[in-house]
DNA sequence: CGCCAGTTTGACCAAGATCAACGCAAGTGG
DNA sequence: CCACTTGCGTTGATCTTGGTCAAACTGGCG
């Protein structure tokens, strides 16, 4: 569901098409993100702060360099949907629309990379190892979109709720992980309400699944347990 | 939620990054179009016959020419979930993974284009235009997603089942619409039950917003209403 | 200390799932 | 040509999950 962990400059970035990882264009790849760091502008934002606004013209993409970005969607009746949290690593804002379809927030304090378009291209021109780590971003993406389109169409809130925890632990690696979101913001990325995530992590924490010290620090006590509420 | 109506041949593609439709690279696009079908290879499929399985190594991505295909997955305890219809015009299977995340099928009889991965990326080298036309197949696929993820995490059934007739509505223009689809491929592409679909699709009828000569073929009556009803 | 926003819990409700028939049209075989 | 089967589609009755509404709790912070 999420991308592998990766902490830019020595990010580890997948290779060929369709194969991720391979060894082989991993150095081309290294290149590929020292190009863009020489046509990037590094920003940072504070909590909550917007990094662009749903119906913007949209005039470059991103790479999260630290902290974790929520790229999120208003409906006209005040239902907010999430569509992704983007960590380390992560690239975003690479739609096709003339004008943003979603905004882009800062979850918590967040360094991203500004990539505007124009420059991307023209650097595409003459460095064919960034078109193709270009295209990988844009699958990995795709890929995990995949993913969460299963998850909300057919999965439990149980499942839901596991599979996210996992997904974050895969990234942050420990069994201790953090989460710096609300707990609206989980409910909107889940497809679910506040309330009920919440009954969920209570849930856990009855059964031993987790332990949660403080509402934004849970621990992974039975791992096995989750993965098989998460299953698939 | 679904891409542009295009015959392959004669396809409206769009243009630079990243606005679409821009009339400026159209005649290039259609280069690549020209040079896909050379390194393309035309195949038929029946109905529910399979392009392509889950776990299957995956050594091509595809173009629809005529028909619709359906990318699916199905779940250790059954349930199913259909991914995407993908129309005339649509590419599918450019899956980062090693094996295949889905499996493709044949909803009718289905002509597509098989395009291998190394002869595309062979023909990227020397045709930077196909580049770009494959990352517009990219992010069409991603803004589908995008748009499927908002409508299955914060949507009700009947906001659902309207948002997918007016979808296939806007591919096959008239207001006479056939679904070639089973109930049940309907149901676990938007995230419901069988009979869900069915009583939604009786209430519209019984509203009048539809009528159904046939279970398959289904006329848009008061589309403006269907409209409001999917909203957004 | 008291306020405020975010979190948690409980009581109740409703949308949609599940279970069970039934209808209907397209085969199939006698 | 007609009984019989088979696979969808539709409808109804009932149940469950998760949503809604409301209230209590918690931890920062002025």
């Amino acid at each position: 569901m999420y991308r592998q962990p990766a902490v830019l400059p020595h990010a580890t970035v997948s290779g060929g098409w369709p194969h991720a990882g391979s060894e082989i264009a991993r150095s081309g790849q290294l290149d590929a993100l020292i190009a863009l760091e020489r046509i990037g502008a590094r920003m940072r934002f504070a909590r909550d702060q917007e990094i662009y606004a749903e119906g913007e013209p949209g005039a470059a993409w991103f790479k999260v360099v630290s902290g974790i970005v929520r790229i999120s969607k208003l409906l006209a009746d005040g239902r907010r949907h999430v569509a992704e949290f983007c960590f380390a690593g992560d690239s975003f804002g690479f739609e096709r629309a003339a004008e943003r379809g979603f905004s882009a927030e800062a979850v918590n304090e967040v360094t991203v990379l500004r990539l505007p378009f124009a420059a991307t291209e023209r650097l595409i021109e003459e460095n064919p190892v960034l078109a193709r780590h270009l295209r990988d971003e844009m699958l990995k993406s795709l890929d995990a979109a995949q993913h969460r389109l299963l998850l909300l169409g057919r999965m439990t809130a149980c499942e839901r709720v596991a599979a996210f925890l996992l997904a974050l632990a895969e990234r942050g690696d420990t069994r201790q992980l953090d989460l710096p979101m609300s707990r609206s913001d989980i409910a909107d990325h889940l497809g679910l309400t506040v309330e009920t995530v919440c009954r969920v992590l209570s849930d856990f924490k009855r059964r031993r699944l987790i332990a949660a010290p403080t509402a934004h620090r849970i621990e992974l006590v039975d791992r096995r347990a989750l993965a098989a509420i998460a299953e698939d």
